[in-house]
DNA sequence: TATATAATATATTAGTCTGATATATTGGTC
DNA sequence: GACCAATATATCAGACTAATATATTATATA
């Protein structure tokens, strides 16, 4: 099993604990997995077709529903194939910031406007910080409800301690601008 | 201007400062701006092309070498295009992380699976931190000999406080799944 | 000195993914 | 009844990666 295309385990690992279509697949990673993980239409729905045609998903229409629904059922293959994909050692952890590479570039355009970015960025760091805090607390009231939780949780405290530590950089990388600035 | 193709930005920032061939502003990018930023030949090289062809680089063969090096420089116009995508709102930050995925799938693969996982983050984590303590180092050593090293820093000292909230989530979560195992 | 290996240097391609767009339905609000 | 937001699937141009190809030069080692 080659280690390749990531929308596809990500698919499997969603259908691992629950039927979904395409456009509830996008929900989930837009929300659950949003700060570590991303995926657009493009890649979702062209890789449901070709899950199933692997054999690894099944397909069926949502008859009683008015709408075009298309539901997706995991098959013992797919559980099969997240499995080894799981136990295959992580191929790439990668982190990128147009802010910091704005930041990098700081000389060109001064002080000032490098700190409107930095704020900008705080901004953004302590809404997101806030979600992942009401995210934490409801992750611990129904931690015994289900197994898998306790590994949300894991995630969750990984964004929560990253984020605290945004903000005390931001802190400080202002404070240095700002005394070199006078 | 549209807020596009990043490569273009991150190589006329890197031609602002000093000319250079694509094959060392791969290096460049492989090492500042390694922690936040990655891009490969098949994006550089076109990239540097296109610069050319729009005006805001040029292009000379490096005469006195015998390899077939080829330098860049920045033009008027390339300072002015990158002051204006400086000066514009960050579009993305985006932080996509393999280990985070098995992590949140971990209740498929158990405890002990998913702590190896996380001891291969550990040790690729302290590796890079020790990286960024030298670079912070040497950065401070020199940082009145050039009005952009303050920014370099800046990126640096992120890094650093980063990665240092990674190690100490990578404690607590092994604990937490090890009291759990046994 | 010969030879292997690592580093330098440019270039291209298959395959993957994003961001945008198109289309259509359903539910709620004013 | 009109409007808007949410639901739902699908496609495509353009961007980027990982891999590969090719060739030269510097360095270590036997």
């Amino acid at each position: 099993m080659a280690n390749e295309k990531k929308m596809d385990c990500v698919i499997l690992g969603l259908l691992c604990h629950e039927e979904l279509t395409g456009y509830e697949i996008k929900k989930r990673i837009n929300t659950a997995l949003k700060f570590f993980w991303s995926a657009s239409y493009g890649s979702i729905y062209p890789a449901l077709n070709d899950l199933v045609n692997r054999g690894l998903a099944t397909k069926r229409e949502d008859t009683g529903n008015k709408r075009n629904k298309l539901i997706y059922t995991i098959t013992d293959e797919g559980r099969n194939y997240l499995k080894e994909w799981l136990a295959l050692p992580v191929e790439k952890d990668e982190l990128r910031y147009e802010t910091l590479l704005k930041l990098f570039f700081g000389n060109e355009q001064g002080a000032e406007q490098t700190i409107s970015h930095i704020d900008v960025f705080e901004e953004k760091t302590r809404k997101e910080l806030q979600y992942l805090l009401e995210a934490e607390k409801s992750l611990k009231d129904c931690l015994s409800d289900d197994g898998a939780h306790k590994y949300y949780l894991l995630t969750v405290e990984f964004g929560i301690k990253t984020y605290d530590a945004y903000l005390e950089w931001c802190k400080e990388a202002k404070k240095l601008l700002m005394d070199n600035g006078e």
